[in-house]
DNA sequence: TATGAATGAGTTTTCATTCAT
DNA sequence: AATGAATGAAAACTCATTCAT
């Protein structure tokens, strides 16, 4: 109703960017509220004028990183062009997004990691696999449907594909030398793609 | 020769054992020393004996868990058949090792978010990769030389396969409903051959 | 101008005052920071916030001491009348602080003890020291200049004296009853004056 | 009434001149039992063989230091020459004593700064400064007696005598480099007969 | 709204002491 | 006599959270 959204939501996104480094460069644990106040140029009572607590702040951070990410995905969903061109349209934009997360890997893992233990996390992450899988799932069908693809499960290849995506970003943890985030999902996909296509 | 057998690899290992359990319970920073000592059935004291501080325990572990994988790794190498046949029979390793470490997942994930910060955990896991990407490697090297598997470039196609092993397991964090470890990896990496055998 | 006082040099003060008593009375190491919290009035989170550790409220105390004597000291130095009449004046501050340091004889020994291995707390004492051997010196050059004094080296007598004064405070240690601090530094301090005066 | 102190007092002074190196260097409360074991060549658990506690090889040490003590003053007793002679003996005896004790000098201070809490420090050293008063009062009494010395207190002339060494042995903590032991005792005691001697 | 001083529960770590061998 | 593994009490220190201003 507010014409403009009023500070309030300003400042909390402030405090959740300069959380999200704080978490990214020191871990969940190791991070202190000081820390993310200082980061954020305000005072620790501030933080809890806007966050519960520390445990929200990081809830707030999840929430915010799916929203990005899920709004990239959307923009995909009536794309034009061929199966074929869709999954690649697809796969260009979760690079694109993947890249911008490179500086968070510290964070995402955090994330898996509290996943089990951590009810609203595992419930975030998992709705949003669910919604990315959608998407997948919807192109190869109608790659299949349409005789692009070989038949098959799409479901199958949806997660051979978020494999390969998450795989690739996990690899690059043991030796980011090797692993190249872009030229290696994409190699990685072509190889897929040769068998798939017809 | 001893007269009293040296007890102090067996009681190390019997820390290593118990605070890998609560580590993947607990998480490392919540884990309490106390919650080792006692799930170790020693003081606390005890673990100070053996290990220098908390830190050295998570290092341990993962040495610990490095070695075993590796062990495992090292069976592969001179088996014989063909490159596929091989190839297959490194999955089925990999993939009895990987349902090994599922409920240790949260460790695991752990360990990788930790990884940039503490250089040991970055070099232990760098070594690893290191000795798994050189199984693979040479596998689908003699593949294309021997005319089995299309040409091309091995080590991409080691890294896809290793992002479709890795990845799998952290989609199942997403929804261990929806991504059976197992049966997923298999039919990604059967559709990898599918583009992939000659 | 500051709408609230500032509290917190006031609240230092309090900290290093309850200190003083309790390593007085405990020794550094028996000390508890729930002791001196207790004594302060304060919680132990606060000691924290006024201090970085420990041994910070230990330096604090020695420079508070310090300093304190030293201020007596500077009152000395444009002091009238003749040499001799200037060293007593001298003793007569220098036995009322020591008289004050009383109840502090064993912090004062500590800070001896941990001086060689301190080395801020060697650097302070030395510091202390060479201000009150200027004072000294100055005295008793003046005197021998005006041959109020028997030539000599300055310097010597001054340690003498310092001797004296340390020395009686010591020996309060060995048997309180048969050293008294006051009358024993007089009679030492006119034994060496029979000699010294012309 | 065994012929031959058995390997048990031996071991026992190992011990105690290990600790008394331990304790110097690090002082009482940082010292640690394993370093006097390691020091001494034995196992931790000797030390509580031939000592309650770490109580107990304190309380050795210094009987150990002061009978060693005692033992020196108890030649001056019959020596011969005048008092003058006597007197300078002694303090030439104390000299090379003090001399010994400089590597101790915080373990000594450390003494002083227990003796208030410590019943059995305080009673050890009580005696010994009784002991060595009485030698110093027999001196001077003969002195005074036999015109030697200008009439006066013997007692405060001892003490007079006792702060110079003991107070010259704490300045040097101040400043090693200003105060040199030796030198100084020599320098003070003259100043002092100088007003002494008749 | 914003501040930062104050709190105190919580945790790691140390180390004197014990005791089975 | 001697060892050294094991114990657990003790203490320093941290830091999320609160709250008076």
């Amino acid at each position: 109703m507010s014409p403009r959204p009023d500070v309030s939501e300003e400042r909390k996104e402030q405090i959740i960017d300069a959380a999200t480094h704080v978490f990214a460069r020191s871990g969940y644990a190791k991070a202190r509220m000081d820390d993310i106040a200082k980061e954020t140029g305000v005072s620790k009572g501030t933080l809890y004028w806007y966050f519960k607590n520390k445990d929200a702040i990081l809830l707030a951070i999840l929430d915010n990183l799916l929203d990005r990410e899920l709004a990239a995905i959307r923009k995909l969903e009536q794309q034009p062009g061929s199966a074929r061109e869709q999954l690649l349209a697809t796969i260009d934009i979760t690079i694109t997004d993947l890249k911008k997360m490179e500086p968070l890997t510290p964070l995402m893992f955090e994330f898996f990691s509290l996943a089990k233990r951590h009810k609203l996390i595992q419930k975030a992450i998992k709705e949003y696999f669910r919604k990315y899988m959608e998407v997948l799932n919807s192109i190869i069908q109608r790659g299949m449907d349409q005789g692009e693809f070989k038949p098959g499960n799409p479901q199958d290849v949806s997660i051979a594909i978020g494999a390969i995506l998450e795989g690739t970003f996990l690899l690059r943890v043991y030796d980011s030398k090797i692993v190249k985030l872009e030229e290696h999902i994409r190699s990685s996909v072509d190889l897929l793609l040769d068998g798939l296509l017809v």
